[in-house]
DNA sequence: TGGGTCATGTAACCGGTTACATGATTTT
DNA sequence: AAAATCATGTAACCGGTTACATGACCCA
């Protein structure tokens, strides 16, 4: 039966258009960022300013880094002595995607895949006490995370990421209370004033 | 060179343990919630109460409710007539296994990948006035996933995800209005109270 | 100078996504 | 009873993960 695409074969469509990836922009981000540097000190950006936003294992970043050098969003040069580093750079295309990415009005889909708050989903298969059990590990978890970005030397990097982890310790803080004290239900029905986590302290 | 496993091919050791995935315990979960069903009531029930926490493509649910049952962690039956809908059913081993992974206190390896944040970690490229139309889109879209789970007339599925639907809000309108008014760091440099976002009204 | 760690890279597998496809039910 | 839509399912590709592997650099 004839695709729907009429004669063309989708799957050489697809294959004509590399497609840049979350990831693809993540190291675009990061290049930008930082100016040259290596896919290994490409790693330790990430972690420093995405963090556990957006992990990505260090095999992925020979690939990806390639990729978007062949596609002219980064340049590659490679050290003629030693270890032979690779060292990437920005192009003029590549600041344009990623700054195309970023202002781009259109939703993206919102998926939040932390296995936290996956079990948070079921958590009325468990008793309060569980639950109260999980919320002070995953704000223990938060609190770890913001202490290691916070620790950092420069605070200009992961500044946004640190608002998210003060917001997300304040979630799970605010669930355990609410779990702990029977009054206060985790949400109104209503919607509304309540429903926002609000700072302990 | 020999394996780290000693002689045993390491492939085989993972491939005679049936991994449980997240998407797997998502899956029992919904089950474990919902009683009997079939894959596409699976469907239904995930966006209702994990919504986009957790998305899980339809194609997958067939073949991850297959394996699960092939574990004995569901059991698998089929109508005789018409569409031969497939239904399952958690077993006492499936119940245990989604407990068991609910209550273990390891810390989870946080990640939230939402490709929101991860334009938030490079928003320093950008100039305010765009941070804060960032900001505002996300907050419409959160507030639109909240408003579709709390129309859902079962009001306890979802509790918690409601709860973090409101958070998120709060956490994009925080952002907001400290990108507006510039006395408002998004970070102070040293994380405290000001972190957390506060409600609004 | 050799053992340990750092830094870099490769390779295979697999879960998840996307695209394709079709029978059953409802609607008009 | 045709068209539209619901519900179900299959299949191939590919990004991302995990495991493997090895040269450079450091330090005693």
């Amino acid at each position: 039966m004839r695709s729907w695409y009429g004669s063309v074969d989708p799957r050489s469509v697809r294959s004509t258009t590399p497609r840049l990836t979350a990831t693809s922009f993540a190291l675009l981000g990061a290049v930008a960022q930082t100016g040259p540097c290596s896919p290994y000190d490409l790693k330790r950006v990430l972690a420093r300013s995405i963090g556990p936003l957006w992990e990505v294992p260090h095999s992925q970043l020979y690939d990806e880094a390639a990729r978007l050098a062949r596609a002219g969003l980064l340049t590659e040069t490679q050290e003629g002595k030693g270890r032979r580093r690779l060292s990437y750079e920005i192009t003029e295309d590549g600041r344009r995607a990623l700054l195309r990415w970023l202002r781009v009005p259109g939703r993206d889909r919102i998926e939040i895949r932390d296995v936290g708050l996956l079990k948070l989903g079921f958590a009325d298969l468990l008793d309060p006490a569980e639950v109260r059990h999980l919320a002070q590990d995953h704000l223990d978890a938060w609190r770890e995370v913001r202490d290691d970005l916070a620790a950092e030397v420069d605070g200009s990097a992961g500044r946004y990421t640190r608002a998210l982890a003060g917001a997300a310790m304040a979630f799970w803080e605010h669930l355990e209370r609410s779990v702990s004290e029977p009054g206060t239900p985790p949400t109104p029905d209503v919607p509304g004033p309540a429903l926002v986590p609000v700072g302990a302290d």
